[in-house]
RNA sequence: GGGCCUGUAGCUCAAUUGGUUAGAGCAGAGCGCUCAUAACGCUUUGGUUGCGGGUUCAAGUCCUGCCGGGCCUACCA
């Protein structure tokens, strides 16, 4: 048994998130983290809301409500929601918490000591009427470049032209159109990456193991231009962690806050803290390298626009604090999943939307074809044929049929128990030897975190049972030789159990209503096929499920269709 | 503009990192079965691996040039 800490990126307050967001990042993470759980391995799985910034402040100005409130709101929503879909968080955190105001003013402290904060004077836009400084992408005006008259102050969409706030013509605040904007003198906090720069590259490049993806996006920001570049940590907002030494104010940096990419991923360490006050667990033998934290393996799962501050901010803020904390072992990222031939989008409500997705169906449907769809190797596309199709001919008619086959035909011939009668011939070894390879395939795919070549391994497991019963064709052999045809159907209800514990990762909820029907609790990892297959014997009562998996109809799919085809609201 | 990823069967994806005749699932076709959610099983039709050059005994894989798709580009998070 070993300890593996995983974490997943903490999604935005923001709104609720769409699909893109959960097979990303919290879906695949989930998986990883109860197949630990069921192979026996203690598992701290943290996740959390992401509360701070300029778009949380602009979202609760909309609600008409203030931040603090809005976001408390928010985060009971996406707490369901993550219930809906089952995830199984130890411990779902708020960025905004006491545990991770102070552990961020430590952080800060701690790289303030190390010569590595440097304080910068930098001109930045004011704007009067919305009382606030504006982040260059909050500033619209007329591209000086292309004349096109939405340009933002970061970047011209138009003509992709890079800009500066101060060479847009006519510029104006996005929040409020308002022009009464001013160039201001403020100061703020720069975190020295460019120091650790070096450290950092030998760092990552002793991660031969990680997904390219990782280490290439880490590497361009090594290396492009002039190298790892020194990143502001503080903001003028009222809303976040503000700017301390410690447990001492920082002269200076009066009313400012900290920048939602320092403190966020902080909060990872923060909500094991906060589970810990909870519980009353010990969160730093998770964290903690002096204190036990040195024989966790720790795993981050996220989309690959998170991958710069996991693979270089973050661990830079860890490394610089000259603390032994624990640092990340591997790096799972994905791609995007895209909706119908474009981006899901949250901003322009395009796609199907968590809270959606759990109105129409449970959640062992988005979850399957998800992950046997994750955006692994490259971008991914979401359609409702495909959906509708892999989810009817996986879940209903491989899985779900098989469990209704072998069930009531044993009710029909044997009554609800389990028959007692006769032994496992050739077959039945063959198909266990071959159960033996393919749980071996499925296992190895779950251990490297190959979430899609997992769920084809899972699948052809699910066939073999099909297989096995088509050829053994119990129906058949009833009529010549009943201790044979119960040895057969014994073998397919055990392997319903089996079938259940294997695929609880995937579909938690399909595989707790057959572990019901079969009347167990024994949820033991099939180490041993054959005792596995032996677990259920004669005698033991079950009962005939409910169909586990109802097909999307096509007038279902049409509606869905419909509904979804343009943007939310 | 720069960097990275990517293009394989109608669709979604593989291909042990340069090694026999490029494989699966779905969809299509045929056969079988009748326990089951008209479900299952078996067989089978589909590919000049985006296009052109090159390296090599050998290229889907490496190099190069085109064409297409995607992401990132540091003040969205």
């Amino acid at each position: 048994m070993s300890r593996i800490l995983i974490t997943s990126a903490i999604p935005y307050i923001n709104g609720i998130k769409h699909l893109g967001n959960l097979v990303g990042s919290q879906l695949p993470a989930d998986l990883f983290a109860r197949y630990n759980r069921a192979r026996g391995h203690e598992v701290m799985f943290i996740c959390a809301t992401d509360e701070h910034g300029t778009p949380a402040e602009l979202a609760a100005a909309k609600a008409g409500k203030p931040v603090a409130e809005f976001c408390a709101e928010m985060h009971a929503v996406q707490a369901q929601i993550a219930d809906g879909f089952r995830l199984s968080f130890d411990h779902f955190g708020r960025s905004s918490s006491p545990q991770n105001h102070k552990l961020t003013q430590h952080f800060a402290g701690r790289l303030k000591a190390a010569g590595l904060i440097e304080e910068v004077s930098e001109k930045q836009v004011y704007s009067n009427a919305d009382g606030r400084f504006l982040p260059d992408r909050y500033i619209e005006g007329i591209c000086p470049n292309c004349g096109y008259d939405k340009a933002r102050g970061d970047q011209c969409e138009n003509c992709t032209k890079q800009l500066d706030p101060t060479d847009l013509i006519e510029p104006r605040s996005a929040i409020s159109g308002s022009t009464d904007l001013e160039v201001r003198e403020t100061k703020h906090l720069y975190l020295r990456q460019s120091a650790l720069k070096d450290e950092l590259d030998k760092w990552i490049d002793t991660k031969t193991d990680w997904p390219v993806l990782t280490t290439s996006i880490a590497k361009k920001w090594l290396h492009d231009g002039d190298g790892l570049q020194d990143r502001g940590i503080t903001r003028d907002l009222d809303w976040g962690v503000p700017v301390k030494d410690g447990e001492n104010d920082w002269p200076g940096m009066e009313g400012k806050v900290f920048y939602v990419w320092f403190d966020a991923p902080i909060e990872y360490i923060a909500a094991t803290k906060e589970w810990a006050d909870k519980t009353g667990g010990d969160w730093e033998r998770w964290w903690r390298t002096d204190k036990g934290a040195d024989d966790v393996r720790y795993i981050q799962f996220m989309g690959k626009d998170n991958v710069p501050f996991h693979t270089l901010s973050f661990p830079a803020t860890i490394k610089g604090s000259g603390e032994p904390w624990k640092l990340v072992d591997y790096i799972k990222s994905f791609n995007y999943l895209n909706y119908d031939g474009g981006q899901f989008s949250t901003s322009q409500g395009r796609g199907i939307f968590q809270d959606q997705a759990l109105e129409i169906l449970p959640a062992d449907y988005w979850r399957w074809w998800l992950l046997s769809h994750a955006p692994e190797s490259n971008d991914s596309e979401f359609t409702w044929e495909n959906f509708q199709a892999g989810v009817n001919k996986d879940l209903a008619d491989v899985l779900g049929n098989f469990v209704s086959r072998i069930t009531k035909f044993c009710r029909s011939k044997f009554g609800e128990a389990v028959p007692e009668a006769g032994d496992y011939g050739s077959a039945e070894l063959a198909l266990i030897a071959e159960l033996e390879t393919r749980i071996q395939a499925y296992v190895a795919q779950m251990e490297a975190m190959e979430v899609r070549k997992a769920a084809t391994e899972l699948r052809a497991i699910w066939v073999a049972g099909n297989e096995y019963l088509q050829s053994a064709a119990p129906w058949s052999t009833f009529k010549e030789d009943e201790a044979k045809a119960a040895a057969q159907v014994r073998l397919g209800l055990n392997l319903v159990r089996l079938y259940a514990v294997l695929s609880a990762p995937f579909i938690p909820d399909a595989s707790a209503k057959m572990l019901s029907a079969m009347n167990t609790l024994d949820t033991d990892w099939p180490d041993d096929v054959s005792a596995a297959l032996s677990a259920l014997s004669g005698g033991h009562e079950f009962a005939v499920p409910d169909v586990l998996f109802a097909k999307i109809s096509d007038e279902d799919r049409e509606s869905w269709q419909d509904r979804f085809a343009g943007t939310r609201d």
